[in-house]
RNA sequence: UCCAGGUUAGCUCAAUGGUAGAGCGCCCGGCUGUUAACCGGGUGGUUGCAGGUUCGAGUCCUGCACCUGGAGCCA
């Protein structure tokens, strides 16, 4: 009787005969030799079917398994420096479950249309589940380095009674006899759960009904937001350069084949270690305007300008104190200089751009109602909200980072749509 | 919403205004070590849609739809 082994896995098994459930990835034959890699969800390993070595009928169905058919082989593992990964699967029997000919993504190129079409089935291709076993990876080492450095897990409402910032577009539903909208951040929460809990996070998807058509956006996408009482920005700076650095660090130790098999110049992620370069928005703007850009003071960066900057560095790079003018309405004035905020962006290298936006939180009561005035939002909405600054308000500072575009970054994507399952984009929410 | 490029076989792409093709897929056959296997044969089209120019349009013109990239907006 042949155990059951995963591919991950086979090494140990050498010499052993093993049972694989899985589906072929591809085959081959030369007639009284059948080739068939097959894959089955922790990795990819090639069986070798010889006529005479197994069963008459489990070689004819070698030789006809179409494309991703669902297969259980049981066969020897052999070490062998002819098969793809080192070792096989010398064949003694192996059973088709379900198949059809015709699998819509052949190992040829396909247009990006196609694909997306297809995204349910493209996720079984190598890269795609090398990028997604990152994804994997990368949502893991955030929340252990939160978990234990303290932060508790508190999670944020998706369903939202009103505008969180009041800057961005929201998605309106129906909630019953009323409105209420998908939520852009889970960061007011956050604030509630910093002043029951100290250091908190949230983890959940985001969403923003902005019509962004670009490489770097998605309508639907997914932050981490960590939130801290007692904070000031210096001291949020600190936490995330920390975050990032072990992040990065865990991922390239433990998915570097997932790496090599995307072609990342890992040695580009092996130098982030802290401390961030920090220049202000004052030097930021500086330096663009050198670079020939125009913008002014008191512009918000687009996304030329923020790549442009990012691509100055080899490591992430904070850009700190940003005009009142560009920011949320929550964001704490420098006392130094009321113009700008006490908020800091952090940039990707590579031309990445931002992947982190976070800073100290007003915790006065009248400034921030007079903020809200300022906005042109309504206070009503806010009053639990206020509330945080009527019973032991403190300073307090948090962030949120983008899971895709920090993993579009450390993966060294195109385009962040392949850096979540199923995109949501402008004019795709199929599949 | 704006700008640019594109839309030809299931897929990826060719085709001076003059007979619509290739590779892959799929089907049939061959091959005992293949590496996106290979070899032979077969299958496959309202050239995005609607008009127009022309003896003749995949090719030129107009409108529309859709796709891709970028901008703006934003994280």
């Amino acid at each position: 009787m042949a155990e059951g082994a995963f591919i991950r896995d086979v090494a140990s098994f050498e010499g052993r005969e093993v049972e694989i459930r899985g589906w072929v990835y591809n085959s081959r034959s030369s007639g009284r030799i059948h080739f068939l890699i097959l894959r089955d969800g922790t990795g990819f390993m090639q069986a070798v079917a010889v006529q005479g070595q197994l069963p008459d009928r489990a070689f004819q169905a070698a030789g006809f398994a179409p494309q991703e058919a669902a297969v259980v082989a049981r066969g020897l593992v052999r070490a062998d420096r002819r098969a793809p990964g080192g070792y096989e699967l010398e064949l003694r029997d192996l059973e088709v479950l379900q198949g059809s000919p015709g699998y819509p993504l052949t190992l040829k190129e396909h247009g990006v249309e196609f694909l997306m079409d297809h995204r349910h089935l493209w996720i079984r291709s190598p890269r795609q589940h090398a990028l997604l076993r990152v994804r994997a990876e990368l949502i893991a080492a955030c929340r252990d380095f939160l978990d234990s450095d303290g932060f508790t897990l508190v999670d944020a409402p998706i369903l939202t009674p009103a505008a969180a910032e009041g800057t961005t577009t929201l998605f309106e539903i129906r909630y019953f006899d009323r409105s209420a909208y998908l939520t852009q951040s889970g960061q007011l929460y956050n604030e509630a759960a910093a002043m029951a809990f100290g250091k908190v996070y949230c983890y959940g998807p985001t969403f923003r009904a902005e019509k962004s058509k670009t490489r770097r956006h998605l309508i639907e996408f997914w932050m981490i937001e960590p939130e801290m009482a007692y904070c000031d920005l210096e001291q949020c700076l600190e936490v995330e350069e920390r975050m990032v650095s072990a992040v990065v660090a865990r991922v390239v130790e433990r998915r570097r084949p997932e790496l090599a098999v995307l072609g990342r110049d890992v040695s580009k992620l092996e130098k982030i270690r802290p401390p961030f370069p920090r220049i202000s928005y004052d030097e930021a703007v500086e330096m663009l305007q050198r670079a020939g850009h125009s913008i002014k003071w008191g512009d918000d960066f687009g996304a030329p300008d923020e790549s442009y900057i990012s691509q100055q560095f080899d490591l992430p790079v904070f850009v700190l104190r940003y005009p009142a003018a560009c920011k949320a309405f929550y964001m704490q004035p420098d006392p130094a200089r009321p113009e700008v905020v006490l908020g800091a962006d952090l940039l990707a290298p590579e031309g990445y751009g931002e992947i982190i936006g976070g800073g100290q939180r007003i915790h006065d009561l009248e400034l921030l109602q007079a903020r809200i005035r300022e906005h042109g939002l309504n206070e009503a909405n806010y009053g639990w909200y206020l509330d945080l600054r009527r019973y032991g308000s403190v300073p307090h500072s948090g962030f949120g980072l983008g899971i895709e575009r920090t993993l579009a970054w450390m993966a060294g994507l195109e385009h962040i749509r392949e850096a979540i399952p199923f995109p949501r984009l402008l004019h795709r929410i199929y599949p």
